[in-house]
DNA sequence: TTGAAACCATGGAGCCGCTACGGGGTCAAG
DNA sequence: CTTGACCCCGTAGCGGCTCCATGGTTTCAA
């Protein structure tokens, strides 16, 4: 297998998957004569792997301890629960700032209506006067 | 003012008001006879601005934009409702997939109960199943 | 007066996870 | 013989900082 072949049968691009390998994620796969990387079916259960926890949102440094522990079996997996435990807690820290932020976009995006010159723009407004200490629709409470 | 003052004042980092003037969100101040940037009022005003701004979460180029409708308050303001309505309808797209994530994580981390073996984790299992193109606790639905 | 601490300056590298480039080599079909 | 589809490598860029090295300036106290 190539990699444009791999990066058919796994929807990941080409450069991503060069990328993998310089960070350690994925072994350095044999070459052909030609200096051409050769792919077998393992490389392409891994970059599977790696696929399956990117769509977890989980950070290259996560995946490659998982790896650590696919490769020893026989550690203990507290570590992992520890990991993914620290993913969801983060998951949910930053669901809560997005949530305020949302109803802080909404207040400020209610201060004006229709079009109008930006001197009596009321979203403007809103910006200008907390830059000057005052309060905002956006921050109240 | 000092860039120190300044700094102290509105709770920003040295570094980063230096790097909002390179960035072009910032005026260049005066200088002292030493060389050592003087600011004044306005600057302070203009970075209460900017940080407000960024704490709804704008990226520096909207906030170019915004204080460019405060340099010149004739224009319409049509653009800035977009510029809302857009940044609104991101974090609501960002709100979904994170919500989406925190379910996934959750059935995930329910695979696994207490420490044993990394072998037998359920975590592990599900995410190797996974690249193995077989059903996941994380991404059923 | 001296000397340490605290401030200021500049330019450049590093973070993350790619993505895009530039400049080349390899190989089969037409 | 040329075209095009592949492949190689190395480097730079994205955003929004943050940190570093190296060196100059100010300020206070001993
Ligand atoms: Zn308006
Ligand atoms: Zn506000
Ligand atoms: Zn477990
Ligand atoms: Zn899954």
């Amino acid at each position: 297998m190539r990699i444009g072949d791999l990066a058919k049968a796994t929807g990941v691009d080409i450069e991503t998957i060069r990328y993998y390998e310089k960070a350690g994620l994925l072994p350095e796969p044999g070459r052909e004569a030609n200096g051409y990387r050769a792919y077998r079916q393992e490389h392409l259960e891994r970059l599977a792997f790696i696929r399956h926890c990117r769509a977890l949102d989980m950070p290259l440094e996560s995946i490659r301890r998982l790896l650590d522990f696919v490769a020893h079996p026989e550690a203990e997996c507290g570590d992992i629960n520890r990991l993914i435990d620290e993913k969801l807690a983060r998951v949910q820290a930053r669901l809560n700032s997005l949530r305020a932020l949302e109803s802080q976009l909404a207040a400020l995006r209610a201060q004006c209506g229709e079009n109008h010159s930006a001197r009596e723009c009321g979203i403007l407004h809103e910006l200008v006067a907390a830059a000057h200490g005052e309060a905002c629709a956006c921050h109240t409470k």
